[in-house]
DNA sequence: CGACTGACACTAT
DNA sequence: TATAGTGCCAGTC
């Protein structure tokens, strides 16, 4: 529109830079990506974030869960549980749509 | 320009 | 321990 020039994305990019660099097999919360990014409080828009990161690949928004590591977004991906799938997939166990050993799967973007 | 929404997080009851 | 309410930022209507 007319004021904000959205900037290319920039708070989007940040999150998916974050995102691709989860290792397989390991989750993150969206509130240690967005407290990464410095917006702490921000962390409602690093989901909003990964709903347009659907148009890219190279975002394993399925390694990104709450701060309860409970599959909260399995919701929005295609099926009823591919999130699910592609975790398990990795290696990452899941039960009644939440990370078993959550804690240890963890992955700080900080690092 | 104003109000509502949303893949969260925290505090209070 | 579980449920409810509030705050936050950005985007869309």
């Amino acid at each position: 529109m007319s004021n904000s020039k959205s900037n290319n994305e920039n708070f989007f990019e940040r999150v998916y830079e974050i995102v691709r660099q989860i290792p397989e097999g390991k989750v993150t919360s969206y509130g240690a990506i967005a407290k990464a990014l410095g917006a702490t409080r921000s962390a409602r828009m690093v989901g909003w974030a990964m709903n347009a990161s659907h148009n890219l690949s190279d975002v394993p928004a399925h390694r990104v869960v709450n701060r309860n590591g409970m599959l909260t977004g399995k919701h929005h991906f295609e099926g009823t549980n591919l999130m699910q799938q592609l975790l398990e997939n990795e290696g990452v166990k899941v039960v009644d749509n939440k990370v078993v050993n959550f804690k240890i799967l963890f992955w700080e973007p900080s690092k």
